[in-house]
DNA sequence: GTTTATGTTGACGTTAACGTTAACTTAGGC
DNA sequence: GCCTAAGTTAACGTTAACGTCAACATAAAC
């Protein structure tokens, strides 16, 4: 059981609950914690969770969508627009609107990353000046 | 005592705590809690906390900060960066080290953000197909 | 001089996202 | 058949970032 559960042919891979934790470094009980939350819904073989390539696909959002700031209950409904092209044309244009307000949250975010980015550029050359400056008077 | 507390000239202006409150939209618990933290240290005016445009822009880099997903300890550190130019040559050495992994951080950000923007895209396109499709169908 | 708005300092409450522990099951290795 | 590694559920604990509330001060407004 130290090896990935089953690996019948490229895309049957199956993973085991601590494959997963080990390879995206994190513990079981988060990936449980994500199950839990309706994030994830891995199948069963008795009592323990078996994860295909699709699971473990939404669980590399779910870990993006959280270094980007998101809360898991925004995160699960990202996700649930990305598996779902169909539907109804008013759920369809809901969705739409959905998509749109999350993209003018990252939009934004990424302005304050441009910014913070400019910051650090100045701080770093007022402090390599000033080490110049140091390195003169010695 | 519903107008900012003063404005003298124009670098002198000067805010009270519900001024700041009031302008970001985050209330007086917020602030005096930033206080708490070593994030902000206004003048005082007998208890009265007073704040000129220096508290004001650090406030404003917090918020920033806190929108990029950092924790208020680090936003601590990368204003300190901000507002010493001076110090030894090992200070500075150290200085440029910090910045460098915080730069670091908003780099894989920003690689996060840009992919989650193209995945936003890909699902617009497949909305906004199956909507055409549905209305070919009536 | 008393209401009213704004301010203050504690101190306890809350929420999200897990960590930790306990008590138990199950599948292989020897 | 027993041990160990990996798994399970259930439940309580923890931390960061505030919210909320009490009890009080102060200054302007009437």
């Amino acid at each position: 059981m130290n090896q990935p559960i089953r690996q019948l042919s490229q895309d049957s891979a199956v993973f085991s609950i601590s494959d997963l934790a080990r390879e995206f470094d994190i513990t079981t009980r988060t990936i449980r914690f994500y199950e839990d939350k309706g994030l994830l819904s891995p199948q069963r073989s008795g009592q323990k969770r078996i994860y295909n390539r699709s699971d473990r696909t939404r669980l590399k959002l779910v870990l993006r969508g959280k270094r980007l700031g998101f809360a898991l209950a925004d995160i699960r409904r990202m996700i649930e627009l990305y598996d779902e092209p169909g539907g109804e044309a008013k759920q369809l244009t809901l969705m739409l609107g959905q998509l749109n307000s999350n993209r003018q949250l990252l939009l934004m975010q990424r302005e304050d990353l441009e910014l913070q980015l400019k910051e650090f550029d100045d701080i770093e050359l007022r402090c390599q000046k000033r080490l110049k400056q140091l390195s003169n008077d010695a």
